[in-house]
DNA sequence: TTCACGATTAGCT
DNA sequence: GCTAATCGTGAAG
């Protein structure tokens, strides 16, 4: 386990690019390491839209601020009062792109008691690593939380964001569609997600 | 100060 | 498919 950790030029890109690139890559806090297997980006705009379902497009609060600094830092934030969702942040100063990590295929370091699928959902691979909002705005090229290299051969399957009700058709959900660690299986219409064409 | 609501999950019908 | 749980955030008063 002796594989580089991605430095602040990986996560200083565009944001969709940077989403796309982290699955395969392995995320490492302590004794715990996962494979990156689905995410979302949340951008400043998409295809001239300003992205409404971002936390960041209401502008620099408390909050936010982590997601106005440069890329490569820790934003967690809590969701629902119960859960805690981390994300990357990319592109530089100014900038306000990040990628949520929504599922996780194990590769050590769990207590695998019966649960596999520990890291499948963004509250849920916190919770199984460790990781809470004492890691906002930790630097994700130093331990004890990092992004080191790993690897991909399946193809990026691209798709609806997840639970959102802004901007809900736009495909900046990445993810490895045949990995039986992503959260859901490729999402069928519904109320918040209703079919589009 | 108050208040509506959310990038979720587990558990139930 | 539906909903409770649970509380920080940000906008309004």
């Amino acid at each position: 386990m002796a594989r580089r950790i991605l430095q602040r030029s990986f996560y200083e890109r565009d944001t969709i690019t940077v989403a796309r690139e982290l699955l395969g890559q392995h995320l490492v806090h302590g004794r715990c390491v996962g494979r990156i297997v689905e995410v979302e980006a949340y951008v400043r705009e998409y295809e001239g839209q300003l992205d409404r379902a971002a936390h960041a497009s209401r502008g620099l609060t408390p909050r936010t601020r982590v997601l106005f600094g440069p890329g490569g830092f820790a934003y967690v934030y809590l969701i629902y009062g119960v859960h805690e969702c981390l994300n990357v942040t990319a592109e530089g100063r100014g900038i306000p792109g990040c990628v949520l990590v929504r599922a996780l295929e194990p590769v050590s370091g769990f207590d695998i008691d019966g649960e596999e699928r520990s890291c499948s959902g963004p509250g849920k691979l916190t919770r199984a690593m460790g990781i809470t909002r004492a890691h906002y705005g930790a630097d994700l090229t130093r331990a004890p939380l990092t992004v080191h290299e790993g690897t991909r051969t399946e193809p990026i399957t691209a798709g609806p964001r997840i639970g959102i009700s802004h901007c809900a058709d736009w495909p900046l959900r990445f993810y490895l569609a045949d990995n039986r660690f992503v959260s859901r299986s490729p999402s069928k219409p519904n109320k918040r997600n209703p079919q589009v064409g």
